[in-house]
Order: C-alpha cells, then structure tokens, then sequence
RNA sequence: GGUCCCAUCGUCUAGCGGUUAGGACGCCGGCCUCUCACGUCGGUAACACGGGUUCGAAUCCCGUUGGGACCA
C-alpha cells in the first residue's frame, strides 16, 4: 500500500486561527499515524491580501505547537508556470475551452439563472465555438451537463451532486491567473497527496474539483470533510469570539500539548479518553471516529485540560514555556534559588502559566505586600510569639528541607500548645503577604532560607510596631 | 433564492436494534486539610419533534423544525 500523503495549505492573510491549526493537527496526526508524508504548502495566490508578515506568523505558530513538515512549504504563487502547463492539457483534450462572453454578458446569464429559479451559472455560450486563446479570454472547465459526480466522504459518507448544477467555472482568468479549484487539485496531484482532509466548508469545492481530477486522468485522493468549529453563539469562529490567533494561547500560557489535546478531542474521539499526550495521539488518531456535527470551541475545557497537562509535567519541562511569561511581568527566572522549585509548589493550583506567574510573584518579589483584610484577622499581637519561636528553630537549621522544616514547626507546636494553623497562617502571611498560598512547608523550601528569615522578622517587627497597648 | 451538511446533558462526546443512556468540562454538596488548590466521593443535566420499519428503536427510513456551509 502507498504511504499516505497529507497536506496543510493555509492562505497566508492573517495568522493562524484556531480552525486551521485544527485541520493542520488532524492532516499532521494522519501523516505520523501512518508513518506518512505531511506536506506544508503556501496558497498565496491572493497576492493582495497575501503577506510575508502572515507566512511568518504561521511558521511560528506551527512552531509552537510543534507539527513539523517532510516537504515544502511550496508556494503557489512560485507555480503558475506548472498550473498552466496543467491547463494546456486540459484544452488540448477538450476538457477546457477558451470563453469571450464579457463580465457583464455573464452577470446577465446568471441573473436570468435565477430569474428561472435555477442555480446563477455561465450559459455554455462559448462551448461549442472551439475558440482558441485571444486578449480577453477566460479557460473555462467543461462540466458533463448530465450524470453525478459521487463524493464518498470518509467522515460524511456517500454525497450525490448533480452535474447538471454544477458550472463550467473559470480555470484560469484572463489576465493569466489561474483560479483555486483548478490550483489545489493541480498542486494535489503534483505532490501526490493521497488524502486530503479539511474543513466541511469545502465540500461544495470538491466535486468540481473531482471532474478536474477525472478529465485529467489522475487518481482521486481519499476525501475526510472535518466539521467546523464555531464559537459559543455557534456562528463560525471570529475575532468576536476573542483570541483566535494560535500563538495567543501560547502567550496566554497554554501548553502546545494540551492546546493539541483539546483540537483533538474536539471533533474526534477515541471511547472514553480526554487526556492525551503528543504520542498517544499520534499512536490512536485514525479518520474512524472523526465526528459529523460542528463542535464549539469551549474555553473552559481547554483550561481544564491544560490544568491537567501542567500537572503531568516535569517543572522542568514547564521552564521554557513559563520564562518567556515570566519576563513579559517584569519578573527574572534567576531571581529565585530554583525555578522548578517554585513551579513544583504551583503546579496543582494554576490551569493556565499565566495564573502560575501571578501566582508565583511573592518568591520572586523584594519585600510582600500584607492584604489588609488577613493582616487585620491574622497579624494580632498572639502572634508574636510563635512567629519569634518559628523564626528561632529557623535559624538553627541549616538546610531547609520539608522534613527539618515539618520537624521544627512541631517543635513550636509542643512548645506553644499550638495548633499548626494557628503558626502556619501567621508565616503564610508573613511570606506570602495573603492568607492562600501552596503548603506552607514547600513555600518555605522554595523561598529559601534568606527571603524566608527576612520576611518573618520583618512580618515579627511589624506586628511589634502595630501591637494594640493592652487596655 | 438554490445546492449540500448536521442534530445525545449548557459544552465536548461514548453509543453503531435490546444499556438503570456511559465518560469529561462546568455547576452544586460531602470528605481530605496549615490556607488555597490537587485529590476523592456523591449530585445536577440529554436522545429536537412527528410519522413509519421492527417483538423491540438514541440507533434504520421518511417528513417537520432548528442550526451550519457554499454559490450568488
């Protein structure tokens, strides 16, 4: 059996959305899947909405997410020598002729088209004439008048169209370009694509394009039409919708792996599985369970799932996509003892990196602001004395390990009478400035020695400062 | 307007003639606990509607409604 070839083929006039990293990811999985081939190809025969700023926008989002390419990018607007080597043969073996009807002459038929309630389309008046190319003249594709063309969609099934609805469309225009329908299949063929997996929006597209295949004697690719994704309001997604650009979730601080889960799962699945890694989709990703309605794209999910994926990580596998956000709030990766360190306390508590980054601002900051609310509830002159007691069995530990730390805690427990809440909050407080931090133990661990020491004789000295006189 | 597609909890979905219709997110409650989380246990909630086919339909067929796509 051939070895199945994808492709991805964005337009480059804006960066990469949300629906196409989706078609990028399943073309991308089907390739790896079965140790096919995925290529990547530019259709940037727009040439005025076209622009090098979004090529390179899609490089970096594809980047970022990780879905590399065995072949191109190929750039269409680089090839119009080859489509209109494809067009020759489609004239000299009829498949095409040449039309001079003006655009006005057009717009009239179609308008009688639909004046008759019929389907707007060219009226075949060139078809017959055998003209051969002259300034001003259009290619047009013969479509057979009769019969059905026959799409059998891997994720749709079996769908009938009518050839007789079809148009003998522009194939290349008459200043010499050559128009998409006849590009995509022309570039599909070249590349050897063998299965072509897109969005549901260009169902109505293939039919023609398969006549084209048909009348050019080529194989057809197998076709898997991919529901669309729509916002909440179920309209197709769009700039209301908030980020769509790919590379906004990856500065809101989401992860490529479980930005992938998520474009996965939605529109496709495998039984009862919602966590997946990089390689199990590449491992269980196959056409058999796309689904066939749209699905909208659900925030909340996405961040549950990257929850999810933050947590199955290393912190030191968090260190490089958590530093670019870190810098971006003014804070240095070096200004702590340990990076991962800190991650590690954060992990369980943050669904996306950017929650991890607000969270982890106290490690990093020179001196803790106290919340005014605990400050009143917490900072009360009874909490002088454990807070002395904690910062005393603190300086005679020379490592701080969760184990000294847990040990010495007990101690002032013993000590004071205690409960561990009634000293924990008072040093929670103390080095966090807020009453809602990660264990108290792995706070201090992470902090360090001298930060954590600093703070609890400044948080002590404080209440000191602030004691109420006894009245 | 024409053609085409789609239809299970709010959302993503499992289901492919016989199930108490399952899971996940969200939401609500219990437990755990040094706080917040994590975790864990439980709860909430769906087969769009109407006809058929069948001993039996979420599942097959037809229609209706609703949503979407494409062309104009």
């Amino acid at each position: 059996m051939d070895p199945i070839v994808t492709r991805f083929p964005p337009s480059p006039t804006g960066y990469l959305h949300v629906g196409g990293a989706r078609t990028a990811l399943f073309n991308w999985l089907y390739a790896r899947h079965t140790g096919g081939r995925f290529v990547l190809r530019i259709e940037d025969t727009d040439t005025v909405r076209s622009t090098q700023a979004s090529v390179d926008a899609i490089f970096e989002a594809l980047r970022w997410l990780q879905i590399d390419w065995d072949d191109g990018p190929y750039f269409q607007s680089r090839r119009t020598d080859v489509y209109l080597d494809y067009a020759r043969r489609l004239y000299e073996t009829g498949h095409a002729y040449y039309c001079t009807c003006s655009p006005e002459a057009v717009e009239a038929m179609r308008q009688r088209a639909v004046a008759s309630g019929a389907n707007p389309r060219y009226d075949g008046t060139c078809r017959e004439r055998g003209l051969g190319t002259e300034p001003g003249a259009v290619l047009r594709f013969r479509t057979p008048a009769s019969g059905t063309t026959v799409l059998d969609d891997v994720v749709k099934g079996s769908i009938v169209f009518q050839n007789s609805e079809l148009d003998d469309f522009v194939i290349v225009r008459s200043d010499g370009m050559p128009t998409y329908n006849f590009v995509v299949v022309v570039d599909d063929i070249a590349m050897g694509i063998n299965t072509v997996i897109r969005g549901d929006d260009h169902v109505m597209n293939t039919p023609k394009q398969m006549q084209i295949y048909r009348a050019l004697g080529a194989r057809l690719p197998v076709f898997a039409h991919v529901p669309m994704v729509l916002g909440p309001d179920r309209t197709r997604l769009s700039k209301r919708h908030g980020a769509m650009s790919v590379t906004a979730y990856r500065d809101m601080g989401y992860l490529p792996d479980a930005f992938l889960n998520y474009l996965a799962r939605l529109g496709w699945s495998c039984g009862d599985q919602e966590f997946f890694t990089r390689q199990e989709l590449i491992e269980k990703f196959t056409l058999d369970n796309i689904g066939r309605s749209a699905g909208i794209f659900d925030l909340a999910k996405l961040q549950a799932l990257n929850a999810d994926h933050i947590q199955a990580s290393t912190p030191e596998a968090l260190v490089p996509h958590i530093s670019p956000i870190l810098v971006r709030n003014g804070l240095a990766p070096g200004d702590v003892p340990s990076l991962p360190r800190v991650i590690r306390t954060l992990q369980p508590r943050c669904k996306t990196l950017e929650e991890m980054v607000e969270q982890a601002r106290f490690y990093f900051a020179d001196e803790v602001a106290y919340d005014p609310e605990a400050v009143k509830k917490i900072f009360k002159p009874t909490a002088f004395d454990p807070l002395q007691r904690i910062v005393e069995a603190l300086e005679r530990i020379p490592v701080f390990s969760e184990a000294a730390l847990e040990a010495a805690f007990s101690a002032v427990m013993a000590a004071t009478g205690l409960k561990l809440g009634k000293i924990a909050q008072p040093v929670r407080l103390a080095l966090t400035g807020r009453t809602a931090s990660p264990g108290i133990f792995e706070t201090i661990e992470a902090l360090g020695r001298d930060k954590t020491l600093a703070r609890l004789r400044r948080a002590a000295a404080w209440i000191q400062a602030h004691a109420v006189p006894d009245s």
